[in-house]
DNA sequence: TTTAAATTAATAGTATTACTATGATATTTG
DNA sequence: CAAATATCATAGTAATACTATTAATTTAAA
C-alpha cells in the first residue's frame, strides 16, 4: 500500500492554490510544517507569520502559494480526501462480495489513521488529527456555494459518492444512501471528536471503533 | 406550546455569562440582535462593534454581558438545546409506548424550526439556522477540554443522554446507543446545512426530512 | 558561462479585530 | 433624593490578515 503510493501524486484541485506547492522544496515544507503547527495551536491560533517563523521562512513567501490560511485548509483537507478515497478504491475494487467491499470501504473511511506512510511530507496521523478538528470549518463559511462552484469541495463529494454508489449496489430501494453516506463520513469524524472530548456521550472508545458503530449502523439500515 | 412556555425561563449556565442578558433591556436587545446579525453576516464575521452600532449601543457596554463573542455564542447554543431539551420533554413525558416515544423525540429533535414562538426576543427559526451553520464552532477549539469541565455543553450532553436513554428502552441490548444519539444530533444538523448546499450528497430535500432519514435509521439499528 | 528570469526574503505598511481602561452621563433603586 | 448601578463615548493596544515594494538568491536558457 505504503510503497504503491510513493510514485503517485494526491490530486488536489488546482484552484486552491496560487502557486503548486509540490513544485518546490519551500512548497513542500509548508504543507508539512503547517500540518504540524495546525495540530499543536489549532487552526484559529494558527498565522503564516507563525508558519514563517517555524520554517525559518517569512509570511510574505507563504502568500506566494496560498492567497489565506482558508485556502491552505482547503487544500490540506482535499488532499486527506483523495488520499483516503485512493485507499479506498483500491482496496475495494476488486471484491466482488458487495457486503464485503462495502464493509471494507467504510472501515478505511472511518478508521483512525495509526501509521504515517512516510511517502510523502505529509504526517498523515497528524493531518488525520485536523480533520476531526478542523474539517467542518472549510465549509461552514458564508462563502460555501461561491467555492462549491468552484470545485473546492469535489474530492470529498466524490468520496460519498462512492460510498453511496456501494450502498446501493446491496440495497438498490434503499431511500437514503446519500445521506446515508455523508453521514458516516462526518458521522465518523465526530465520534472520534467525542471520543477525545466528550466520553458520556459516544460508545466510542479504545475497545469499540466509530468504524464498528457505523458498520453495524449501515447493515441494519440496508436489510 | 407556545403559551405555556411563556411563562418559563430557559435556563443557560451562569458561568457563560457576565451579566445575565435576560435582566435588562440592552440584555434582550443583544440576544435578540446578535441571531439576526450572526445569521447575516455569518459568526466568523460578527463582531461587538457592528453589534454595537446594530442595536445603537456601544461595543464597550456588550462587553459587560459576555467577555467575548465566543461567549455569547455558548449562551445562543445553550439557549437553542436547552429550548429543544424543554420540547422534548414535554412532549414525550406522558407516552407511554416507547417507541412512539422515541420517534416523537427524534422528530422534535431533527426538524427544521418553521415557526417563531414569538415568547421573547429569540426568534427561533433565525436560532435554528444559526445552530447548523455554527454549531460546531462552538466546541471544535482548543479550549473544549477546560470549557467541558466548566459545564458549557452540559445541555448539550443532557439531551444526549435523555434520546440514548430512550433508545435503550426500546433495545437494552443495543451497544452504541450513545454514539446513536449523538450521531442522530449532530448528524441532522448536517443534513440540514447538506440540503442547503451541497444537494448531490444528501436525499433530504422539500419532500424528504433529515427526521425521516433518522427516524428509518434508528429503528432499523435497534431491530 | 553568462545572463535573464523566477523565486524567495526582508521590510514596511494598512485596516480591522478583539479586546481593556477610564471617565462621564444616565437610570434605577433603597 | 442620594447612592449605586448601568450605559456610553472615547481612546488605546497587540495581534491578525493581509498587500506592496525592493533586494537578494537560485535556477534555467542562450
Amino acid at each position: 500500500m505504503i510503497n504503491l503510493l510513493s510514485n503517485l501524486k494526491i490530486a488536489v484541485p488546482d484552484k486552491i492554490f496560487i502557486k503548486d506547492p509540490e513544485s518546490s522544496k519551500l512548497g513542500k515544507r509548508i504543507i508539512e510544517h503547517s500540518i504540524i503547527l495546525i495540530d499543536e495551536i489549532g487552526f484559529d491560533g494558527f498565522t503564516f507569520k507563525k508558519l514563517g517563523a517555524k520554517i525559518g521562512s517569512n509570511e510574505s513567501s507563504i502568500y506566494r502559494y496560498f492567497e489565506s490560511k482558508h485556502k491552505l485548509l482547503l487544500y490540506l483537507t482535499s488532499w486527506y480526501w483523495a488520499w483516503i478515497e485512493y485507499q479506498l478504491v483500491f482496496a475495494t475494487h476488486n471484491i466482488s462480495d458487495a457486503k464485503l467491499q462495502l464493509e471494507t470501504a467504510i472501515d478505511i473511511a472511518t478508521r483512525t489513521i495509526k501509521e504515517d506512510s512516510s511517502f510523502s511530507h505529509v504526517n498523515e496521523v497528524v493531518l488525520n488529527k485536523i480533520i476531526i478538528n478542523e474539517y467542518s470549518k472549510s465549509y461552514l463559511t458564508k462563502e460555501v456555494d461561491v467555492e462549491n462552484k468552484e470545485g473546492y469541495f469535489i474530492v470529498y463529494k466524490r468520496l460519498i459518492v462512492r460510498l453511496r454508489d456501494m450502498i446501493l449496489k446491496i440495497n438498490p430501494k434503499y431511500a437514503f444512501a446519500s445521506s446515508l453516506a455523508s453521514t458516516i463520513i462526518e458521522g465518523a469524524l465526530h465520534q472520534h471528536f467525542l471520543k477525545e472530548h466528550f466520553q458520556s456521550i459516544t460508545d466510542c472508545n479504545t475497545k469499540v471503533t466509530p468504524s464498528q458503530f457505523f458498520i453495524n449502523l449501515t447493515f441494519n439500515a440496508l436489510r
